[in-house]
DNA sequence: TTAAATTGCTAAACCGATTTAGGAATATTG
DNA sequence: CAATATTCCTAAATCGGTTTAGCAATTTAA
């Protein structure tokens, strides 16, 4: 059974294929053809079940009706979640997705760039993992249409891009465990650290305990790398243990470093929160469902999505003209659950 | 800056194009093409760092080097890990992915798959939710390389499938729950339950009570409709607690079932395992942190995407020639935790 | 010295759609 | 009745690659 073409429905009618094309794509009566002739065309494309080359479609006119997405792991909770918001919002303006993972690494995130440009992908949405920023300042150049989630670039100006509030959101956070009364504070973060999202959550969280005098010691911030959450977390969780201080609470960077986190405690035996409280940025179903639930950060991934593809469209829309960038900071929902102890009342 | 294309290269150098083309693909010695030509052109792609247009490369060849995926929604933690596995075996084939989210939705799942078809892609893998299987049937019938995971259709002949082995998975479960001294087992399977993979799972279910000659009562048997799990499960657990007989295990459809029944158990207050002993289809990195840890029959679904992006490239490969269709049914592993209680020692 | 073989390359067709420019037949106008 | 307008439609170019068929110049063979 072959693929029914353009050129068969036109064979078949005894008409040209001028003229089909411009009816299925609605410019029959713009072009004056003739009611009785779109009908007969509309007719015999159901009856032989015709499906338009969208290949073919896409090559004459520039558009693929696809975008790319870049993220580190789409088999992460939160990218997940992100990819099916970012799918959904995609489909109501008629465009596909092509997910893909970096692995938060460099070169398989330049080269995924690469690829989905030859692909002739609308647009990108990435959550940018990259260090060597060239290929998006490539982009840039070449005005083609992408957005920045989770993650920008300061020092490229002018790019879109969609983010919480990082900064705010840690700050927010650890301030709330310190009017708890807890005096040692550690936060796990990550490494590589390069990311603004990590940046500006490391920075809420010294911010904070400097702004209110408490225990500063870097010791307390600890870099775990990407490649091996779960054996560095539980190191540095029996580091903190053995610390001079008895630490209390936890900020985690992420929702990966969290479940470590609630592993390395569980094995330790270490009770949440009465020992130790935890706030983890980015929050799971399951956090609510864990005895003791934990507290979490909630970003909007609804919002971020919505924007973000928003934007995209809205980019693509106006290629060629150079429009205005878009940047948009988004606020997070701190989420108080049972892992949170109050050490004493909040100061009034 | 305009788009570099092969003509661009072709000029500059003042070849032809079918030159450039044929040293960009390999075949310039095959065709006799001057080595020091094959350096010039090769360098000169770098230069203008040429990208070739895979659409219009697709379109030539018929071939998108893209493959589709259809699963239920991607921010599924199952799908979701599923679709990175099937991503990582997809790119070591030099394909890319479009994943699309069907919601178990019939139309949506039958619209999905024409879209990908008009899109061009090589090939389906798909998790269907179909009841009226048509779509299939016809890509069955067009020869339209596809293969089925975690579902299949067993009224349709002859098609590729990749699944585990439910029925098995669920009889052993619940054996061992019976071993374990369970005389009350409810399940909270869902609905609609056409789907074979919960078919299979259910007849396991009651086989395994039926052999053991225990409660049988249909009463423990409980359909969860797929679009209000939550408040379904809590209604479902909330009868079963009233139950004549006291429940004293659960086992459950899938890890979203599970969830809920996890919820549901916490608000009542009822202790697992304690009280009530706890198994789920599907497992979840966190089933392991809670507390108590949740005994899970565990599908490994890097072996299931392996074999089914496999059997998909294979047929794609052959395509033209009918290919003998594989059927892979691949055993799950029952992962015992803390969530299971023994009520005597199991009998010898 | 001429025919045959080899070397190195190219023109043009093709994939399946969209679009531009225009043509033939009929109807309307002056 | 000729000139113009309208109606309905089409041939051919185009998008950017790949592939087929073949050509001109040189080398080898007879």
């Amino acid at each position: 059974m072959k693929k029914v073409r353009l050129e068969d429905i036109a064979n078949k009618m005894g008409v040209s294929k001028t003229l089909v094309s411009m009816v299925l794509n609605g410019y029959g009566d713009k072009n004056g053809i003739k009611k009785e002739t779109q009908e007969k065309v509309i007719a015999l494309t159901r009856e032989l079940d015709y499906k338009p080359n969208q290949m073919a479609r896409s090559l004459r006119l520039g558009k693929s009706n696809t975008i790319g997405l870049i993220v580190a792991d789409i088999s992460n909770a939160f990218y997940a979640k992100m990819a099916r918001n970012i799918e959904d919002e995609c489909n109501k303006y008629g465009y596909n997705l092509i997910i893909c993972s970096s692995d938060e690494k460099d070169a398989k995130e330049s080269s995924l760039i690469r690829m989905l440009k030859e692909k002739q992908v609308d647009g990108l949405i990435i959550s940018s993992t990259l260090v060597d920023n060239s290929e998006i300042v490539v982009l840039k150049q070449e005005n083609y249409p992408f957005v920045l989630v989770d993650r920008y670039f300061p020092e490229i100006p002018d790019t879109n891009f969609v983010i919480i509030d990082n900064y705010k959101s840690s700050y927010k956070a650890v301030k709330y465990l310190i009017d708890s009364g807890h005096q040692n504070i550690a936060m796990l973060s990550i490494s590589p650290s390069h990311l603004t999202s990590v940046k500006d959550r490391n920075k809420g969280y010294f911010d904070a305990i400097k702004k209110a005098n408490i225990n500063t010691d870097h010791y307390l911030h600890c870099l775990i790398p990407f490649e091996s959450i779960e054996q560095s977390v539980e190191a540095s969780i029996e580091r903190l243990l053995k610390y001079e201080k008895k630490i209390t609470a936890i900020l985690a960077v992420n929702q990966n470093i969290a479940l470590a986190i609630i592993k390395a405690l569980k094995k330790f035996k270490i009770k949440i929160p009465d020992e130790i409280s935890v706030i983890t940025f980015d929050d799971l179903p399951f956090f609510e469902l864990l005895t003791p639930s934990i507290s979490a950060i909630s970003q909007p991934l609804d919002v971020i999505s919505f924007n973000a593809v928003k934007i995209l469209i809205d980019e693509i829309n106006s290629k060629g003209s150079s429009r205005k960038k878009d940047q948009v900071v988004i606020p997070s929902h701190f989420i108080l659950r049972e892992s949170c102890k109050q050490l004493k009342t909040k100061k009034t």
